[in-house]
RNA sequence: GGACGCGUGCCCGAGUGGACUAAGGGGGCGGAUUGCAAAUCCGUUUGGCGAAAGCCUACCGUCGGUUCGAAUCCGACCGCGUCCUCCA
């Protein structure tokens, strides 16, 4: 398989260190509010990613060159961001509100507001309670998305770790790196801070093409002068903060030049060195810490923006403390997604959180698929038209499936040497080429007239990496006349509907189509449906 | 100023040197079905002529170049998006 990697700028086999064993590391959501679907587009490209290296159908190359076929196992780690950082813009290297101190305020409002209930279990003054509150609503979408990590780690928490729980690693890691000079301290008593030494790291600047001489500090008009002018070089950044003032705050790392320090905060990109090498590393930070070694992941991913400075900083750091000439042999970039042609906003009314479109009654596996549809390189557009689209090729899939005859179980879900997944595979191993993909899955659910077991097999292998069929449903309701799904039965709508009934028995046409403007005006939707009863859905 | 990704038909999106009069989907239009709808199925969707078979004729951001041949390769330009210490 051919994927491209930032840190080459070019399409190039990917190549696991173990090749039955694939180490994969994804920049997680930081928990201070609801993961919008932006979010979620860059985790399920990385999720269709994993999906695709664990089926049968992805061949990859292994370090002597040789060919290995799947299935293989991938170990996925995704971080769960719970430690605020700072908000004022003025002053990112440290100081301004703490991210979950305005999650907190948001949280009272809401509550206030009736957007959460008054009932929910939060206290809008305890950050790490904040955190845990948005954290699991985070899970809950993840799921139901189909993001396989989150699936996980129902029954392995440890994939994904708390940045909370992890401090303790980060401050090994820290501890290190001063010790190694990789790292120094500056600034006055009380504001203290640990700054990375970029210097020190002579391709600083590859992954991201900014490299030190092309840097052109405070051009994103975030940094702030007293700040930096207690670095060494501008472009070094904060690996802790000392701030006894901060929501969140731990000891200092344990070094001789932290002795008599206040309590403190990590810096924003030392979480990721800990919790990745810490968890995809046989041994942890344990054995990084106490044997020297080439310690390496094979993936990592994250939107793009996260490409500087935030792991060209991670990986200058991690590379500093392995020793390692590289940290993840392959970096994988989704890019933006935009929202009916344009950057998602507010005020136009395009910005969506996952579960803002399940209210409005979209089905997961549709959103899904909407957000995964487009080749991860480019700018998606997200549009209400495109993901009725996305529901319809669900519908067709699922009807596809169910119109195979059953074969025996083995058969299912089994490897098969279809012709189908032959050129699905083909799209995949090319760049992850879903939508190639998906057009040739269309053109063969159009031409296989009579499908057969081994169709259905076909289905239940393109569907283990597409992610669709496992989502859960719109629950349906019956009443004596009506089939709710994804509504709440309603006395009016029940009145509606039998009045309907009886005037469609008395051939009062007229009448009937009155009534379903008149459910439609409600925000109603109706069909009629086998068995006299009627099909109501949203509008 | 620097680094990076992208630009395809009404829309979304495959295609990366010859099978492109451009896959697949959506939308539109026509038909089957339905009291009418919805859903589903079939056909159609550059423009011109034609009752029709068909004939002529477009197109891949723009302009150049390479080549027997370009959506595909090269150059310049234009546009969209991201980053240059919050961000997927």
């Amino acid at each position: 398989m051919t994927l491209y990697n930032t840190l080459t700028n070019r399409a190039e086999p990917v190549i696991p260190g173990d090749p039955g064993l694939v180490t994969f590391y994804t920049c997680g959501p930081t928990v201070y509010d609801d993961a919008h679907i932006g979010n979620f587009r860059s985790f399920l490209a990385a999720d269709l990613l994993r999906r695709f290296l664990e089926s049968p159908l992805c061949t990859l190359t292994a370090a002597d060159g040789s060919l290995r076929r799947g299935p293989r196992r991938v170990l996925q780690v995704m971080n769960i961001t719970d430690v605020g950082h700072m908000t004022d813009d003025s002053n990112a290297d440290g100081g301004g509100e703490d991210k979950m101190a305005v999650a907190g305020r948001r949280i009272a409002e809401a509550k206030k507001a009736g957007k959460i209930p008054d009932d929910a279990d939060v206290d809008p003054g305890d950050p790490r309670a904040i955190a845990r509150f948005f954290a699991d609503r985070f899970l809950e979408d993840a799921k139901a998305l189909g993001l396989k990590v989150a699936i996980e780690a129902e029954k392995d928490a440890s994939l994904m770790p708390r940045a909370s729980a992890c401090i303790d690693g980060m401050r090994a890691v820290i501890s290190r790196l001063l010790e190694t000079g990789s790292a120094y301290t500056a600034g006055e008593p009380g504001s203290r801070a640990i700054y990375f030494d970029v210097r020190t790291f002579e391709p600083y600047g590859r992954l991201s093409g900014n490299t030190l001489d092309k840097l052109r500090g405070g051009a994103g008009g975030r940094v702030s002068e007293a700040n930096q002018s207690q670095k060494r070089h501008p472009a070094d950044f904060l690996l802790w903060k000392e701030d006894a003032s901060h929501l969140m705050k731990w000891p200092a790392p344990a070094s001789p030049h932290t002795e008599g320090w206040d309590e403190g905060y990590p810096g924003w990109h030392i979480e990721c060195t800990a919790m990745s090498l810490g968890r995809l590393v046989p041994g942890g930070l344990k054995r990084i810490l106490g044997t020297p070694g080439n310690y390496q992941i094979d993936l990592h991913s994250g939107g793009e923006d996260n490409i500087f400075p935030h792991h060209e900083c991670e990986l200058a750091q991690s590379c500093a403390l392995t020793g390692a000439p590289a940290f993840a042999r392959h970096w994988f970039h989704a890019r933006y997604l935009m929202v009916e042609g344009a950057k998602m906003s507010k005020s136009k009314g395009t910005f969506f959180t996952a579960r803002d479109l399940f209210v409005m009654g979209h089905e997961p596996a549709a959103v899904r698929l909407e957000l995964i549809k487009t080749h991860y390189r480019a700018n998606a557009d997200f549009s209400m038209e495109g993901l009725k689209g996305s529901a319809k090729f669900v519908d067709r899939l699922r009807r596809f499936l169910d119109s195979c005859p059953q074969g025996a179980a083995a058969e299912q879900g089994r490897v098969s040497d279809h012709p189908v997944l032959r050129v699905v595979a083909d799209a995949l191993h090319d760049d992850l080429n879903i939508a190639g993909a998906l057009g040739e899955i269309s053109k063969w659910m159009n031409e296989t007239t009579a499908p057969t077991a081994a169709a259905a097999a076909a289905v239940r292998t393109i569907d283990a990496i597409l992610g669709l069929l496992d989502r859960p449903r719109a629950e349906s309701r019956e009443t004596e006349i009506g089939v709710y799904i994804g509504v709440e039965p309603d006395a009016e709508v029940e009145a509606l509907l039998a009045e309907r009934a009886a005037a469609r028995k008395a051939k009062d046409y007229a009448r009937s189509d009155a009534i379903r403007d008149e459910l439609a005006a409600r925000g109603y939707a109706i069909k009629d449906v086998a068995g006299g009863k009627v099909e109501v859905g949203r509008a």
